[in-house]
DNA sequence: TTTGTGACTATATTACCATATGGTCACTCG
DNA sequence: CGAGTGACCATATGGTAATATAGTCACAAA
């Protein structure tokens, strides 16, 4: 499920469903991944498509819009995995430890097979683009959905606030979820995860 | 409780007690304080104590070892801060929410009562000064003994590995230790060690 | 021996300007 | 009317020459 945006300075332009629309967005990701968000420029991305640079701008509003549409897709192709990991298993506490497992390799993965999109995902973290703060909400939503199920098979205890569980939890996990924190967390990256769900599900037990 | 170093690229040279270094040092603390660490040369410091630049470098090997030393201060101060405050109090369960709240007190007034000191502390948490180092080992070992402490009197579970439980609430508090990640931590930075302290301690219960 | 320095080098920083780039708009073409 | 663009402007960026700075050393004075 694309995340579409339609937020204080709106990002996109013209007719949304139009194939030049997508033709730009292909060769944004294309170029943005092997240049890098910085040296690409604009006219790059038109020239590589075959128009004009003014075009470009009939369906985006500026190379930062252009950008947060590669971001959201990026951060919502992590988010597939981790869903697809929590889906595979039935108990919620297992469902949290997939989840923080698999947002930390999914993160990593990014950050080691495509640094550079990874960069535009560090860069979009540090000035808030809508990408990262949707993203770190559905996180955040996968998270209170797991919790609550939890609650209501008895695996987890029921007397916390149920938003202050849920905030608890996030923030212990943000290190690993938002990529600028995650790259001062590499030390013990393999372990962390590991001991981190076991100190949250002691906290969760009935 | 002041932080000797000595270590892979000895950071001090020249007699260890005499005048002159502590007039560098305290010079610095002003300098560093007010400019900032980029801004200051060498040749201001010894400018302002009255003597050669050459003169600076018998007692410190480089500028960045004086910065290290203005910086190991400043970190030994807010430990001595949050030893303090733990040790206000008696009961393992509240030392340890003293220890986290006055962390990030502490580290909070830094950053905006001396922001030129915390930007200092900043860049030697990004290139791993000793100073740094230390300071997390020292934060890590009190956690320890609290923790340690809190077993004896059966407040704590006993059951989890002493190391495992350090490490992983150290994980936890880890973004409002860091420097670097306190940046980032800003966002609920009241109620998250509370939240937090809370989570943790329901963990530890028996 | 201990205290102290000016003169020196290699590297880092700054200041500058030419160029490149993001972004707009009036306009053409079909 | 809608698809598409060249010419244009203000600002960002990159490269480079000039300057400033970290750090050393041989040596002097006490």
């Amino acid at each position: 499920m694309m995340s579409e945006e339609n937020n204080s300075p709106a990002l996109n332009r013209g007719p949304v469903d139009h194939d030049v629309r997508d033709q730009i967005v292909v060769a944004a990701r294309e170029h943005f991944s092997r240049y890098g968000y910085g040296k690409t420029t604009v006219s790059d991305l038109a020239k590589s498509i075959g128009f004009s640079k003014a075009y470009i701008y009939k369906f985006f509003s500026s190379k930062q819009a252009i950008g947060e549409g590669i971001c959201a897709n990026c951060l919502g192709e992590i988010e597939e995995d981790v869903r697809r990991a929590v889906g595979e298993v039935d108990q919620p506490p297992e469902k949290l430890r997939r989840m923080f497992k698999e947002i930390v390799q999914a993160s990593c993965r990014l950050f080691s097979e495509d640094r550079k999109l990874y960069e535009i995902a560090a860069s979009a973290a540090t000035e808030r683009w809508q990408a990262t703060i949707i993203y770190e909400q559905n996180i955040k939503m996968l998270l209170q959905d797991i919790l609550h199920e939890g609650r209501q098979t008895g695996d987890f205890e029921r007397k916390t606030p149920l938003d202050e569980m849920t905030m608890a939890i996030y923030l212990v996990m943000r290190p690993y979820i938002n990529p600028l924190m995650l790259q001062h967390s590499f030390d013990n990256i393999e372990e962390a995860p590991i001991q981190l769900s076991n100190l949250v599900l002691r906290s969760l037990a009935p």
